[in-house]
Order: C-alpha cells, then sequence, then structure tokens
DNA sequence: TCTAATTTTGACCAATTGGTTAAATTAAAC
DNA sequence: GTTTAATTTAACCAATTGGTCAAAATTAGA
C-alpha cells in the first residue's frame, strides 16, 4: 500500500471537511460538498470516514485545537504580565482573523455531545488550572488585583473573540457595512483590549 | 373569521418554532419537530408560513428584538453611570441565563444573509449612536477615560455574552461540568463584570 | 338552518441525503 | 508478469424532508 497516496486523500479530505463544516455546520454541510471541495468521489469520503459524524468527529477535534493555540507556551513564558497578554491577545486574534468562523462553529456544535466535548477537551493538552495559577502568583506579587483567575482569563478571551464572532452584526451595526472600517477597529484591538484589561486588573 | 383561534395557533406556532430553531439552528431544525412542538399537524404549519425560510425570517426577527432588550431606554435614563452599567449588566445576563441558546443562534444565522440581518438591525430600534453618545458625555464630563464609544459598548456585550455562550464549554474546563458552580459563577458576574468595567474606564 | 369561507387533517410526492455495493483501476508483493 | 490487496468510481438504495392537495371539520354570516 501507498502511504504517500493514502495520506495525500486522507489529508485533503480533512481539509475540504474542514471548510466545509465550519462554514455550514454539522446540519447544514453535505457530504457530497466535502466530495466536491475535495475533488474526490463521495464513495471514496465514505471509505476513509465511515459515517458523516466520525468525519465530523474528526474534524471537531482538529478544529478545537487551532481555538487556543501556543496559548500554554505563551502564559508558561517569564516575559513580564503586560508583554505575556500583549502578545497573547495580538497572535490571538490574528488567529481569529484568519479563521473567523471558527469560534461560531466551535461554539454551535459544542452542544451538540457534552461528553464528546469533554473528553475533546482532556485530549487538547489545555490545562486551565496552570493558566489559573499563574494569574494567582501575579496577585500574590501584588502586580494585580485579587479576584478569581478565571475571571481573567475569561474576560480576556471574551473580549478577544465576541468581536470577530459576531463580526457581521458589529460590521452593520456600528460600520455601515464597511469591512475595511471594521477590520481597521479589530486591528486597534489588537492593543485597545491589552490596555482595557491591564487598566482593570493592575494595581496602581 | 375567528381572530382568537387564528392567533392562538399562529402563536402557538411561533412558539414552538422558537424553542425548537434556537435549539437546532435553521439547518437542524425540522418542520415536523415545530408542528409536533405545537401539537398541531405539518400541513397546518405550512397553511400558516408558507415555507421554513418564511418562518424562519419571522422567527429571526421576533428573536433579535428580545437580544437587545429595554437595553435603550437604560441608556436614556438619567441614573449614573456605575448604576446604570450594573442595572444593564445585571438585567442582561439575567435573560441570558433564560435563554441560553440565544447568543449562539444569532451568532451562527447572522451569516446566512447579510441583507435581510441588515434590514433587521434597522427594523430593531437599537440605535447604537444614541449609546455612543452617552459614553461620549460621560468623556466630555471628564467622568470616563476618552476611548472610543463603541469599544465600551463592545466590551460590555462581550464580557456579559461570551461566558453564557460558551456555557458548556467553561462549565467543563473550570468546573469539572458542575452545573451549579458554574451558575454560581455566572451569577457572580452580574457584579464582577461592572467592577471590572468601571475599574478600566472610570477616571479616578 | 343553510351556505360560504376558513381552518385542520391525512395521504401523498418529488427531491435530497447519507450511505452501500460491486466492479474497475492502481499499486504492492512474489 | 501474475497475483493479491488497496484505492477509486459509477450506479444505486432506503430514509428523510420540505412541501402539496383534496377532502373533512369547524366557524361565520345570512
Amino acid at each position: 500500500m501507498n502511504d504517500l497516496k493514502k495520506d495525500n486523500t486522507e489529508e485533503k479530505i480533512l481539509i475540504a471537511a474542514q471548510n466545509v463544516f465550519i462554514e455550514k455546520g454539522m446540519d447544514g454541510a453535505r457530504m457530497q460538498a466535502i466530495a466536491d471541495e475535495a475533488g474526490i468521489n463521495k464513495a471514496l469520503l465514505h471509505y476513509y470516514f465511515r459515517t458523516k459524524e466520525k468525519l465530523f468527529n474528526a474534524i471537531f477535534i482538529k478544529v478545537f485545537s487551532q481555538i487556543f493555540p501556543n496559548l500554554m507556551t505563551m502564559v508558561l513564558s517569564d516575559l513580564p504580565l503586560e508583554e505575556k497578554l500583549g502578545a497573547f491577545v495580538e497572535t490571538y486574534i490574528d488567529m481569529l482573523q484568519k479563521n473567523p468562523f471558527l469560534p461560531t462553529f466551535i461554539l454551535k456544535e459544542m452542544n451538540r455531545n457534552p461528553d464528546f466535548l469533554a473528553s475533546v477537551i482532556k485530549g487538547s493538552g489545555v490545562n486551565p488550572q496552570e493558566i489559573s495559577n499563574m494569574f494567582k502568583k501575579e496577585m500574590e506579587a501584588g502586580k494585580i488585583k485579587r479576584m478569581d483567575p478565571r475571571e481573567v482569563l475569561i474576560n480576556i478571551i471574551a473580549l478577544s473573540i465576541f468581536p470577530i464572532a459576531a463580526g457581521p452584526l458589529i460590521s452593520v451595526m456600528f460600520f455601515e457595512n464597511d469591512k475595511t472600517a471594521y477590520n481597521e477597529f479589530i486591528e486597534k484591538r489588537k492593543k485597545t483590549i491589552t490596555e482595557f484589561v491591564l487598566d482593570s486588573i493592575l494595581l496602581k
């Protein structure tokens, strides 16, 4: 058997499936559309991934690992908090700009199967405890205000994700659907989110 | 013709459709499921709303008006900013707790038809300009920091909506899927979001 | 009460969709 | 080169789904 050929087809399928699933969701995605985008026969799709659900699960796992990128390495770096936060927000929003449908996809499909979600999180290597500990240390060092460290993290993520997930809405409501103006707004947020958070948590 | 009966059936359909659409989305929703939930025949569904798309559009408009509740009246009240913000966050999160699928529904289905989205927003009576002006006045009065007023509003909404939209994720990652602990967390946020925002924007 | 309009229903339909199968093609093993 | 196994394809299938239709039931109006 030629591994090269097999890997190639499988890879093509995974890329195509990710595109279609992220845009249309599980229910809106069509196996035929995925086959077309991969440039293969629909039967071949079922040859590699027996059912739509199995293919979807594979994609969900793959996508989930992308949404929490080098988050952990950043948190564990020994940069000062200000720079750490700035770097995180910037690369995170960068990634979201390239994959604007990603947040909504996760948020929507997350509710499909709670047990599966739990297993995906466990397998993803994301360790919120470690991030919380990082913030706790900064609190004990008197650098930032005492508060629930989970809340700090969730606030940062919320401020980063929401304006992209709600892009079309914000674009229409605040920028008369001018995409350039909206993109500039998001671009600026790479800096202002950090300021906003630091102004709130830093002990002056 | 008996208006009472007609209104009753139509109302039953609208309620059932809202439940099904919000949980399953446009693609995942089944006309049969809506008919069942409304306790009527599927043909009757098509008698009142000719197509699935027409029914969906009616629901989207209805739901959209719920997600920005008495927002405008709150903004226009002459309470001091601190109380205004506190009241908004509290009632807003209250509403979201009762309709946890609502944000994801809007975020997902928003991309289906941009023109329709724009028309819905225009018709919804939400006026972001007026809210921006309110923040601008507070800036000119030297009460809060000078910044893009749109950003203030979006940050408040992001901090309120995201932790509910991402509920299952947060529940698993931070609370070992303990719903009670998660709910307490959200409950506390009714206060802490306000503090978080005020700490950041207030001029001390 | 009788009639016309409206509302409700059950049976039905065409199109779509996920999935199968058997045959054909390609690659690997000997 | 022949055989064997893996990959790819075209044709097909059963189930689901949005939607229709004609008849039945209910209501309104005279």
